[in-house]
DNA sequence: AAAAGACAACTAACTAGTTACTTGCTTTAG
DNA sequence: CTAAAGCAAGTAACTAGTTAGTTGTCTTTT
């Protein structure tokens, strides 16, 4: 095997991705992440730092990839909320990632997020100030519901998964309606 | 009964339901729970068990009791959202623990919450039966997204908190709002 | 072109500290 | 006296992080 420092920091990545998603930071393991990267775990320390480090390198690489990712429009804020779901399906981790983030990482304030944030809030200011989009909702008070709705499929109790979930199409479908019904003007 | 074996599981209880909300199961330390009940590490074991066995007694006493603690009104789907989000503001350790359970225990399916559940989307069903409630969406799809509102607040990234979050009146009313504007006729 | 040197990639084995869980004994109430 | 409640002191296993050394590759010198 050559030797290839930015491929086996990218198998390192994905491991650690991969653990990160499924057991959090508390419940994941170095070795486990070293194993299955096909890479010695002094590496991990050596490219990475610590495992929080190592959890924040992930964090960074696939979830702030993702902020910007999905196309913001205030002006169609149901299209915002079918595209964000789009996300949510096509890549199942990050939601969890973010959870663990949440959880785990209280008072972590990533600049990149915030900033995406303020964008988008700003956005909907702009777009209530000209008309096009309902005032009886402050934009925070937008964002907040339009992504609740968002990821409300994916933040299913594991006994509500139980129960026979429509197919992806609808759920689609529901969640874009459910925000189109939020932000009507009356 | 010497001395008092029920104030001292009830201690552990409380102590241990603190630290799971705070650091999951993983993350959790039994001596932690210990120090902070002011018990002996082995009374834990021998109450309860193991540290995953505690977590769910935990999050049976405590979850499972508020499971059925809101009213569930199919024709009033704006109010039941309301009185959740209250809950949610009363004791925030419970949606906490409800987020490391579905993250941590993706298997795990409780009885009494699939009851609950059953018993929910049987009175919403009724309810579009007789013409009381949309029929725009399934009852799974109702349940879904009026939950999703409900604790839509509390679900925040940390760096959405950064932003100056409405008064709790006003969440409240947005959460009921919302759901009125899900739920309404057209 | 070949040997020597420099350096980065990589590794096995280890350390120091932690953690879930247990055991054997003491204390207390009835 | 007895039975249950309680505890100090363990233990075996695990885990984050380190160390000292090896291997491969590229560059420089002759």
């Amino acid at each position: 095997m050559a030797r290839d420092s930015e491929a086996t920091r990218a198998r390192i990545l994905d491991a650690a991705e991969a653990e990160f998603a499924a057991y959090g930071i508390a419940g994941s393991r170095v070795d486990r992440i070293a194993d299955a990267a096909l890479a010695n775990k002094a590496l991990i320390y050596k490219y990475f730092g610590t495992k929080d480090e190592l959890f924040d390198a992930v964090f960074a690489h696939r979830v702030l990839a993702f902020v910007d990712e999905v196309e913001f429009d205030a002006t169609d804020l149901p299209g915002y909320a079918g595209r964000s779901f789009d996300l949510y399906e096509r890549f199942p981790t990050t939601l969890r990632l973010t959870t663990w983030y949440q959880l785990e990482r209280p008072d972590g304030k990533l600049p990149a997020i915030v900033a995406s944030n303020d964008a988008k809030l700003a956005k909907i200011e702009e777009a209530q100030r000209a008309g096009k989009l309902t005032t009886a909702y402050s934009p925070l008070e937008l964002l907040t519901e339009v992504r609740a709705l968002a990821m409300s499929w994916h933040l299913h109790t594991p006994e509500l998964a139980l129960v026979r979930r429509p197919s992806r199409a609808r759920c689609r479908e529901v969640v874009v309606e459910s925000v189109r019904r939020l932000v009507e003007h009356d």
